[in-house]
DNA sequence: ATGGCCGAGATCCTCGGA
């Protein structure tokens, strides 16, 4: 089974785009950021039509996550962490995978920038509660999926100039432990975990010939709880919807399970 | 050496993104 996380700068902006790379890609869970509408401008029909049901957390103009899926979805939610601005930043499901419950986690972690502002602690206190009720959740169940865009580059190897980003909330020292914090849980970030010395990237600006000139950010992950490792086969940042016309800054993950 | 963009929702600019 195929899961592809992919934050995509809006859904409808990006429809064809997403439709060519559900074709290619035949993923069988999609998980969505950054939609930036809300569930009624959603386009439900089209991805219904070829294959796949919506499960929708929408937003007016910003934010916003979904589950695009060929296998159903139970116990959906939207209330995993209510924040203090009431975003839509998180949707959870569980899906029954070889008699196993698993609980897909998505997420899309505020940006935080610029850090002498009240967005810059607006993501400090979300990734605490976070934390907090992903400690909880596995309590529940030790297998959890947490895929999204968690605007955390979680080591220099994963920045193409990482002095130019220490004073940036997507790689500050604090933030960065956060996501340690999170790992301590019991979790793997399972891109590292294969690929130990490879430098790849997940986003790349628009502005500065970013994508040309392969100056991008890895700050799209799958974290898998260490009780399923074992049914992870391969993770792949599939780099090829990046180069396509009209598309997302940021490029899908994709996770295939045993 | 610097900087270059894009989407939504409202106008012809602002906000937010990273």
């Amino acid at each position: 089974m195929l899961i592809t996380s992919w934050n995509v700068n809006s859904v409808r902006a990006r429809i064809s785009n997403i439709l060519d790379y559900l074709k290619k890609s035949k993923t069988d869970i999609l998980m969505l950021q950054e939609i930036k509408t809300e569930e009624i401008n959603f386009p439900f029909a089209e991805f219904k039509k070829v294959g796949y049901n919506s499960y929708v957390f929408g937003q007016k103009s910003y934010n916003g996550v979904a589950f695009i899926s060929k296998v159903k979805i139970d116990e959906v939610k939207t209330d995993f962490l209510v924040d203090e601005r009431k975003q839509s930043r998180v949707i959870v499901g569980d899906i029954q995978y070889k008699k196993n419950s698993i609980k897909l986690v998505n997420i899309y972690v505020p940006n935080g920038n610029p850090i002498d502002t009240d967005k810059y602690d607006f993501k400090k206190n979300w990734l605490n509660l976070f934390n907090l009720k992903i400690k909880k959740a596995l309590i529940k169940n030790k297998n959890i999926i947490i895929g999204g865009d968690f605007n955390i580059i979680p080591e220099k190897i994963d920045v193409h100039d990482y002095k130019k980003y220490e004073n940036d909330a997507l790689f500050k020292l604090e933030i960065r432990k956060k996501f340690l914090e999170l790992i301590n849980l019991g979790f793997h970030d399972i891109y590292r975990y294969y690929n130990k010395e490879k430098q790849e990237y997940t986003f790349w600006d628009y502005t500065s010939g970013a994508w040309p000139k392969n100056n991008g950010l890895r700050i799209d992950h799958f974290l898998v709880s260490n009780n399923i490792l074992d049914k992870i086969k391969n993770v792949n940042i599939n780099k090829n919807p990046r180069s396509k016309v009209k598309p997302s800054d940021h490029t899908p993950i994709e996770l295939l399970i045993n």
